[in-house]
RNA sequence: GCCCCCAUCGUCCAGUGGCCGAGGACGCCGCCCUUUCAAGGCGGUAACACGGGUUCGAAUCCCGUUGGGGGUGCCA
């Protein structure tokens, strides 16, 4: 087998890197990019058996097929010569799964570094899953994440005619052949023949059965494999994969009913589509060989693609590692938090996302973790993903988030909430929660009161999901009262009544802000923080130890936004009517009285 | 069963034959700061799966083992 050059077609000077598996790129920037990847798919190359079969089966030609270009980096599909042109491919679920949304960004990140086109398709070939909101869905998240498609959606449910005009092409030219074997017979033959878990037998191959039976039913579409040699897919993250084709079964590729599969509809779209690279997760890895066999075989008939200008090449490989859960297992949507709706409604930043999503499999040389988009389309190289499944960690991407939150200016910060304290309108698009999501009554909130507590919340929520619990109080005709906070802070301390007492009178001293009355000094932060101080002081107390019962007091918590801002904004006659409530309801609930002995 | 992929701290990455007595980040632990909680500062914990080989020299290259994962559908 030749040297195998670089398939990654939008670096400059990967040919450099062709000659022999020992040669070092000379490339300066990035250094290391080329060279060793290169280095790598070079070695995996020589490890390929040497094709070395020949076949006369209704399949293509059963020499060695391979998606790497013969003749230099120019070949390989239209990625080289032209802009490439990538495709996110989903099918729709109900909802946006957050190995998609990596697999999208990685194709859009292409895209865009290249002066490419970045299309969404939705692959909705099974009937089942055909629902027309979640098609909406896709496109609303990949709007949120800020990676809108330059093309599309196309629905596969709408190209069934194209599909149709590929089948009897294929059948034409005797690749396919129909079937009528059950799953249940299959079974029973690989059984009886000792054999486990296996494929397709080959029972229906030779036996020249019409696409349609006697009774007027339509019959499956296998696809004839060459019965030797390999197919190898030139994977620009992982280098050569060789698959012998004798390891492979006659897949199916037309349904009973006609209606086409993945790997037919795949590939029947993608060259007409003039995809020039397929950028996808790992678990497709095993079926791409499949899809190449399919590709060459429409070639070799005269398919004429959509988009013109002759029969592409093979597309550009790279399949991405699986994101995986604690256990190591795919995600799955059933026990792992999969769906990207809920990190948005959770109060996620996209940008945040976006940037961790990223990180997942990649990092730039430098080590930075934090990175605009536009740093991360300049840095970003597929061929430097990483091969090894990675955990997607929740704790890590909530730190990532808090970062963001925290650089946010404090207009964009309060603006960003909205959706989440329903205060004023809001810009749509990208916010999110179900409206009145707030805990509190719709016009209740006070956007003075929040702008004022707002750069002290920001630098302690990690996410935007965070903010009412920590602003609630000022919103609410009583505060929001935790059973523990109070029993632990106010009732389990025997000071608390004492600290209540004189807080109310300390406090009721002060002037509420308008003329007259009280010691003369104001109801502000730096005020209440001297007076309470005073205030501990006289109990023999610690400020932190003292500030606790008035804490719960007035915000129904032991934790939240400094305690003497917070009074600030809720202002005097707010704070003594809690502070009046609070000594009443513990007057109440926990009758005095010093212990016995 | 068969095919394929993968293997550095608990996690995500750095590392591409000597600069590694392995670096950063998250998490965790401790200290400092401090009106709670965060944030911030400082310090700490913790990894090259194993065995062979190649080499003067291996986390790095090769082979094998083990382990993990994916695929094996008239799903995608």
């Amino acid at each position: 087998m030749p040297a195998t050059p670089c398939a990654w077609a939008s670096h400059p000077r990967c040919s450099r890197c062709v000659t022999t598996a020992t040669s070092t790129c000379s490339m300066s920037t990035p250094a290391r990019s080329c060279g060793t990847r290169c280095a790598r798919r070079l070695t995996a190359a020589r490890r390929a058996p040497s094709p070395s079969s020949r076949t006369s089966s209704p399949g293509v030609a059963g020499e060695s097929q391979t998606n790497a270009p013969a003749g230099g980096v120019g070949a390989a599909g239209g990625g080289a010569a032209s802009a490439p042109r990538v495709r996110f491919a989903p099918s729709p679920t109900g909802y946006f799964h957050v190995g998609s949304a990596r697999a999208a960004l990685y194709n859009w990140l292409v895209a865009r570094q290249s002066g490419g086109t970045f299309i969404l398709r939705i692959e909705d070939t099974d009937a089942e899953r055909n629902r027309e909101e979640w098609a909406e869905g896709i496109v609303s998240a990949l709007h949120w994440l800020g990676m809108d498609a330059d093309e599309g959606p196309y629905r596969q449910s709408a190209r069934s005619a194209r599909y149709a005009e590929a089948i009897d092409l294929l059948w034409s030219a005797g690749n396919l052949y129909a079937c009528d074997c059950t799953r249940d017979e299959i079974d029973a033959r690989n059984k009886a023949a000792g054999i486990a878990t296996p494929g397709y037998d080959g029972h229906c191959r030779d036996r020249g059965l019409e696409r349609v039976g006697p009774d007027g039913a339509g019959r499956a579409l296998r696809f004839a494999m060459p019965p030797e040699g390999t197919t190898t897919v030139a994977d620009v993250i992982r280098g050569d994969v060789v698959f012998p084709h004798e390891a492979m079964d006659d897949f199916v590729v037309v349904k009973s009913s006609g209606a086409p599969l993945f790997v037919l509809a795949n590939v029947v779209d993608d060259v007409d589509m003039a995809i020039t690279h397929v950028i996808r997760g790992e678990d497709l890895l095993p079926t791409t060989p499949r899809g190449i066999l399919v590709w060459q075989a429409l070639g070799a008939a005269g398919w004429e693609p959509e988009a013109g200008g002759g029969y592409p090449g093979l597309p550009v490989f790279a399949h991405l590692p699986l994101l995986v859960n604690e256990q190591r297992k795919k995600l799955s949507k059933r026990r792992d938090p999969v769906a990207v709706e809920d990190y948005r409604d959770k109060g996620y930043l996209p940008e945040a996302f976006v940037n961790y999503l990223a990180l997942l499999g990649w990092s730039p040389h430098d080590g930075r973790e934090l990175f605009t988009a536009g740093e991360l389309i300049e840095w970003f190289r597929l061929e430097d993903v990483n091969h090894a499944p990675a955990f997607f960690d929740v704790a890590k991407l909530t730190h990532i988030n808090g970062e963001y939150i925290r650089a946010l200016p404090v207009d964009e910060f309060i603006e960003r909430c909205r959706p989440w304290t329903g205060g004023g309108a809001h810009g749509g698009g990208t916010g999110t929660p179900a409206a009145g999501a707030a805990p509190w009554p719709a016009g209740s909130f006070d956007d003075a009161a929040f702008a004022r507590m707002a750069p002290l919340v920001q630098e302690r929520v990690a996410t935007l999901g965070e903010v009412p619990a920590m602003v609630d109080f000022l919103f609410l005709d009583e505060p929001p009262v935790d059973p523990g906070d109070w029993a632990k802070v106010v009732e389990g301390d025997e000071g608390a009544a004492q600290i209540l007492e004189a807080a109310r009178a300390a406090f009721g001293a002060l002037e509420g802000g308008g003329a007259g009355g009280g010691s003369g000094s104001a109801f502000d932060a730096e005020t209440l923080h001297r007076v309470t101080q005073e205030l501990a002081e006289s109990v023999g107390r610690k400020l932190a130890k003292t500030q606790g019962p008035i804490r719960v007091a007035l915000t129904g918590r032991r934790v939240g936004p400094p305690l003497f801002e917070s009074m600030a904004v809720l202002g005097r006659d707010r704070v003594l009517a809690r502070l009046d409530a609070a000594l009443d309801r513990l007057a109440r609930s926990a009758p005095a009285g010093p212990p016995a002995g």
